[in-house]
This record gives structure tokens, C-alpha cells and sequence, in this order.
DNA sequence: ATATTTTATTTGTACTACATATTGATGAAA
DNA sequence: TTTCATCAATATGTAGTACAAATAAAATAT
């Protein structure tokens, strides 16, 4: 019983090496990783063709292809029939994507995301308020004033639409995905815990503070915004 | 001219579906996460074998290979010689770290990755103030006093582990593991804009305000140590 | 000089064969 | 009967060959 794949992970992950990858695939992405580096090769550069690096690596075309895959699903490299392969910028967000799935993910990790999204909304002020413009504010305006008298999957909708124009406001494209992202994680965590979830900021006041407050004020008004979803932490 | 692989993609890219993927491990891999989804399979179910996917799916063995090995390498699945494969839960920040490197990311997500970081450290305050321990404190405060009287390496290394040790504090492991992970690129864009990057609150500014301050101090507090990152936004 | 066709090359897919590990069954010993 | 050791069956892992398909580059025709 003494199989280090039996041990306590927990208590030991942080102090123990990655653990071992047993495929040849595994390593020979790896391999890959640190060859790309090594050579300093930038997006555009075309690399070696299969046979050679096959070759280089000494394993059979197969396995190499099987590295190259995922290479490819990350966006690293890209390839064409007779051209070979060249060196491509990843999508740095889309490959979290692939594996932000509410089914998938454990309750902890859950949880984690669900504050991390708390933390952008109430993070996003320094930025908002470098950037807003009353255009900006406008076409925010114009959103939540939608929400008035409105059936509850409107709302929904609409906070969706509100939250989401102020990262736009915010004027980072990676920092609007990546919430985009979460919200599904997000809503399902407060749907799996049913509570009520309105602040006693609303939208319109959100909105009328950006216009005349100051940054401390936006603070202060997005976390009495949030407040419900504060009161689930411990 | 009009093939479609060289129209201007950003202005497109918002309105068009997703390019077409041209292999069919790209298309297995698809159908693949839609089975899986479909048949809500869990963590430690078993799947069915490569030769019944292979058939099922009507591509080779070789293809439904590459494929699987992408949701092998996002841990996914896991698979053993004769147990055959089973979902697995994926690391959703291993996934990212794959792809974090500074030298291919393009500036424009650097720069957003850049801010990204400074939205983290000023939405940080609230799971602080509730999660915060006299004992946390006194570490803190530690690691504070300690970069007093060193030279210029050493404080980088402190600066690391101070702000480490907040996000440690924030109680949120995904947190703290994914700011580590942009930190990197956080280093990089500073130094390359060889910028001043003394604010003026220190550390042990912010150690005290921990103790007797409020959440709002605080965050006036980093926003002030912060201030040279902000001035450099736009 | 330009347009068209041909050729060569590289990736993409399929199939076969065998190695390797591991489960589960079978059988031996207590 | 229980326990241990041995063996066979089976699913994944790796290698190799063959060919299809696309396309860049060369050769040819206009």
C-alpha cells in the first residue's frame, strides 16, 4: 500500500513534484514545451515537420501527433497540408473554457469561482472610472431602466446585460471574457443555494453614482449591490 | 481574394461563428464533450472503450486517439491499461497555465492580464476583512518587516510573498493559485516599462491598516501602494 | 510576363500488429 | 472455506506502413 498514487494528495501537492505522466504523449508534450521555449521560436515561425521531430524525439509519428494535438486544441501551433506547422498565438481564455463545467467542477473549487467573480465586480472600480464615458454611461443607463417592471427571467437577462457592459465600460477585452465565462458558475451556485439575491443598491443607483460620485462612493454602492451574495461567505 | 481566411477578423470576429475545424480530431474532441455532457456522466464514471468510440463515432482509432489525449491532458479523463477510461476532474487553472507565457501572448492581452491583476488585488478586500486572523496578521506583518534594509532582489521576492500571503488569507485557494500564475506576466509588462513602482503606502502601511482600519481604508490603503501600476493605465 | 498545369511534399486518416499493464478468473495451499 | 499465487483475458499504449488530400513550388503553356 505504500503506491505514491495512494497517498494523500492533499496534504502533500504543495511540497511533491507534478506527478509523473506515464504516456509518451505526456512527455513528449512537455518535450515539445521546452523545445518551442528553448529556441524562442515567436508566432509565425514555422517548426520542424512531423517525421523529424518523430524522429528527433524517438517515438513513432502516432505518439508525436498525439502531443501535436493538443498543441493544436490550445492554439499553439497551427498546421496546413504543405506548408507543416507554425507557431500561433493561444487563445489564453479559450482553453478555460474547455473545462468551466458547473457539473464537472467540486463544490469547493465551485466556490472559489463564485467569490472570484465578487471580487472582479468589486475590483472593476479604479478601472471604470478611468475609462467611462458618458456615452458609456448612457447605454448603461438605457439597461437598467430595461429592468423596470419586468418579469424575473427578464431581470435575469438584464443583470446579465448591466454587469456585462460595465467590464465592457471597463475597457479590458480578456477581463470581459473571463466574466462571461463565470457567469454560468456563478448562477449556478446562487440558484443551488435559492437566496434571495437583491442588494439594496439597485442598478439605476449604480448608474446615477458613476455619473456624480466619486470612485469610493462606486465602491461603496457595489457592495451594498452584492451585499446578499457577501452574506454566503463565511 | 474573398476567401474567407483573410477578411479582417476583428471587426468580424464578434458576429461570425467560430471558424470551422478542419480536422476530425477537432470534431470528435466536439462531439466527444457533447456526449459526455449529454449522458451527464460524473467524475469516476467508466466510458466506453477507444475501439466502441472509434466505431461509433466512425473515424479511426488513431483520430479518436489524438482527441481523447486533449481531454487527457485537461484531465478530463483518466485512463489505465485494462480499467479502460474514466471522467476525471480537470484542473481548471492547469489548463491555463499551459498557455501563460509572456513571450506569446500578443500586448494587448499583456496589458490586459496586467490590469487584470491590479482588478484582483483592490477586489481582494472584502473576503480580507471577513476572513482575516489575528495570526494571518502576525505572518503578514512578518514578511512586511523583513524587506526592510535589503537590496532590490530581495524585495521583488518579498513583494511576491506579501502579496502572496494576502491572497492566502483571502481564504480562496483558486484565487491565490491563479494570481500566482499572472504574476509572471505582471513582472514582465512592469519591467518592461521600467517605471517606478513605489507607491506610497508600503507594506506595513497596509499591515497596520489590517489591524485597526476599515474594509474602506484598506482599499484606499492598496490603491495607494498601487498607484504607480494605476498611472500607467490609460 | 502571366496564367495554367504538373509535381513534390507535408499533414491527415486508416489499419495492422504487438507491447504492457492490470483486472478477474483459476487453481493451489493453508 | 479462505487466502494466496498464478495465469489468461482485455484495454490501453506504441510502432509502423500505406494512402488520401491539400497545397506550395516548379514547370509549362499562353
Amino acid at each position: 500500500m505504500n503506491d505514491i498514487r495512494f497517498m494523500d494528495i492533499n496534504d502533500l501537492s504543495k511540497d511533491l513534484s507534478p506527478i509523473i505522466s506515464n504516456t509518451m504523449a505526456d512527455l513528449v508534450e512537455v518535450r515539445l514545451r521546452e523545445y518551442l521555449k528553448k529556441k524562442s521560436f515567436k508566432p509565425g515561425d514555422a517548426l520542424p515537420k512531423e517525421l523529424e521531430l518523430a524522429e528527433a524525439l524517438g517515438v513513432s509519428r502516432n505518439v508525436l501527433r498525439e502531443a501535436l494535438s493538443r498543441l493544436r486544441m490550445l492554439g499553439m501551433i497551427e498546421t496546413k497540408k504543405k506548408r507543416g506547422m507554425v507557431l500561433a498565438r493561444p487563445d489564453i481564455l479559450g482553453t478555460f473554457e474547455r473545462v468551466l463545467d458547473p457539473l464537472i467542477i467540486d463544490n469547493s473549487t465551485l466556490q472559489d469561482i463564485f467569490e472570484l467573480r465578487l471580487v472582479l465586480e468589486m475590483g472593476i472600480a479604479e478601472l471604470l472610472y478611468i475609462r467611462k464615458t458618458d456615452k458609456d454611461i448612457r447605454e448603461l443607463e438605457n439597461i437598467a431602466k430595461k429592468e423596470i417592471n419586468h418579469d424575473h427571467s427578464f431581470r435575469i437577462k438584464n443583470e446579465i446585460a448591466f454587469h456585462g457592459k460595465l467590464y465592457e465600460m471597463s475597457g479590458n477585452d480578456t477581463l470581459k471574457r473571463f466574466q462571461i465565462m463565470l457567469l454560468p458558475i456563478f448562477d449556478y451556485v446562487v440558484t443551488l443555494e435559492q437566496k434571495p439575491t437583491r442588494g439594496l443598491v439597485s442598478h439605476l443607483d449604480l448608474v446615477e453614482i458613476l455619473k456624480t460620485g466619486t470612485v469610493e462612493d462606486f465602491k461603496k454602492g457595489m457592495q451594498a449591490h452584492l451585499q446578499p451574495h457577501f452574506n454566503r461567505l463565511t
